[in-house]
DNA sequence: GGCATTTGACCGGT
DNA sequence: ACCGGTCAAATGCC
């Protein structure tokens, strides 16, 4: 949508991100056999939906009756999947759902028993080029109405990442304060993260973030034990949305012959490397 | 013009 | 039968 990338904009979310997925690395446990609860602070801001700003919509969905007719994969299997939990960045008056750096479109929005809140149901938005079956599903904790829940399941089988070469070239500072305030499950007096972001401009899921092919990190795999993560993702500069197959290349270049087990430590980790 | 979002309906599992 | 999850048309925004 609106313009490139501006390199502190840049720098800010990919600080966010690679926060994010530090806190996965650490916070996923078995992916989809085995839900891992994590507290976290907010993502980035602007990958999900913008829970204030469902009001007035058309809405349409009238669908003539028996036009839908192939209703295949519809499993109620979510025992798999990856639930973190993620304070919501506060902007202003208003919520932002946390961002994990992946864009995702939203399917679908459902009302939950017991819940207060609607659960929203995103996929990942190259899923229609690249097949990628990732989904999440976001919902906000009537305890914690600044808190999101979000279940990831399903792989990123997409390959749309300039994280390395992001990262790699941006030195991290990644102070990651994920888990730090686990205690503060609203944290909103303390959100560095949060509060040091400039409320994005960036208005919804497509924002820019990181994100790594799940075959070049091992480490997050969703079963992977300690280290997986649902997500560590992709990111994709907005305004193009789907013209980061070249970058995507370039980033498994660099990874495939950079390092072999490329994993995120070693790239966190980096920084202070040879110098 | 194209894409993302919204929203009601439908389907399938429990 | 109930409820959660997904689909797909309509609409809005960029």
């Amino acid at each position: 949508m609106g313009g490139m990338l501006d390199l502190r904009q840049l720098g800010l979310e990919i600080q966010a991100t690679s926060v994010a997925m530090r806190m996965m690395e650490i916070g996923s446990g078995s992916g989809c056999s085995g839900t891992v609860e994590r507290n976290v602070e907010g993502f980035g801001g602007g990958g999900g939906e913008a829970p204030t700003a469902m009001e007035g919509s058309p809405g349409s969905g009238k669908r003539p009756a028996g036009s839908l007719t192939q209703r295949s994969s519809r499993r109620r299997r979510d025992t798999d999947g990856t639930i973190v939990r993620v304070q919501a960045l506060r902007t202003g008056n208003m919520e932002l759902p946390p961002d994990d750096g992946y864009t995702w479109r939203k399917y679908g929005q459902k009302d939950i028993l017991g819940s207060r809140f609607p659960r929203s149901y995103y996929r990942c938005t190259h899923k229609s080029y690249y097949g990628c079956e990732a989904k999440k599903q976001v919902q906000r904790l009537d305890d914690d109405p600044y808190t999101y829940e979000i279940k990831y399941c399903g792989n990123h089988s997409c390959h749309t990442s300039i994280a390395p070469l992001l990262i790699s070239s941006m030195a991290p500072t990644t102070t990651t304060t994920t888990t730090t305030n686990s205690n503060n499950p609203v944290g909103e007096a303390q959100m560095p993260e949060a509060t040091a972001l400039p409320p994005s401009p960036l208005p919804t899921s497509t924002q820019l973030g990181i994100w790594f092919p799940r075959e070049t990190l091992p480490l997050i795999a969703p079963h992977g034990g300690e280290g997986s993560s649902t997500q560590a993702g992709p990111s994709q500069l907005q305004g193009g949305r789907d013209g980061d197959c070249p970058v995507a290349d370039l980033a498994d270049v660099m990874f495939n012959s950079g390092s072999s087990g490329s994993s995120m430590d070693a790239i966190f980790s980096q920084p202070n490397q040879d110098n």
